[in-house]
DNA sequence: CAGCCTATCGCGAACGGTCGCAATAGCGGC
DNA sequence: GCCGCTATTGCGACCGTTCGCGATAGGCTG
């Protein structure tokens, strides 16, 4: 099924700007913020608004195009859907981030599962705690 | 130590503002918003405004008198440090919250600490996913 | 290709939360 | 009890994000 179709299949229209917000999505190479969506969007559509990002944003989400992560507390990355699973540590301290190696992750899904029949998406929000850095210095 | 030597050992001063904030956390019955703290402090001093609140809350985490933890991806919730350590299970479809085990947070923690050599705190950021209930209603 | 239905857009307001600033008020010293 | 130092307050602006609204424009039908 192309983007054409999935789109209209889900009763949805394919506007420039929803092309053009998923293009951006698409062609970063790490995980992006609205705002740098929106601006690179505005180099080909200049009147486009925030609230039309993220309106377009959560559209492609629901189509299964694109995911959004928790890294910080404070704002929402988004990476194409299609990249492999990942989850993330953060620390508070230095605000170092560090990918969770898959069979740890598995192993913590796995458990959820069986132990409160719960299917989690631990991609979504980072875990935050204290790396092994400064763990190890113990206040300086 | 009494909750004015903690407060005055760390270099900071026990207003008025501060004592009813932490009194608002450690009365609720439950996680509460910084704004629900707001509205009851406000009824004994009325002209506390929300940074004030927000600030409050900030150094009484620092002091390890209360904490915060996101359930949702919008407000965050506060409650009193004591109480025991728990994690939270948030389902995406029916927002159904749940308390996951002790058991089960353990061995999350510990694979970390094992194989990543990291502190988490696991307690902070809920687990998104999808509940038992809607996992088994296909789609409804 | 014109017309209709309605999804989507751009805008401005609002919401949760943070920050900088001048005024206020804890608290230790005298 | 008064003084001075400075942590803290209240205020207003701002940031990231969401929402309601009237205007616009996809895309199906004829």
């Amino acid at each position: 099924m192309t983007l054409a179709e999935s789109v209209r299949a889900s009763g949805r229209r394919l506007t420039v700007q929803r092309r053009l917000v998923l293009d951006a999505v698409e062609r970063a190479r790490h995980h992006v913020t609205a705002d740098e969506i929106a601006r690179r969007v505005r180099t080909r559509f200049p009147s486009i608004g925030p609230s039309t990002v993220y309106r377009n944003l959560e559209a492609l989400e629901a189509l299964g195009l694109v995911t959004h992560t928790h890294l910080d507390d404070r704002v929402t990355r988004w990476h194409r859907a299609d990249t492999h699973l990942h989850g993330h540590l953060v620390c508070r301290v230095c605000g170092r981030e560090t990918e969770i190696r898959p069979a740890v992750l598995d192993a913590m899904a796995k458990r959820l599962r069986a132990e409160h029949r719960f299917e989690p998406d631990l991609a979504h929000s980072a875990i935050v705690g204290i790396c092994r850095r400064c763990r190890d210095v113990p206040s300086s």
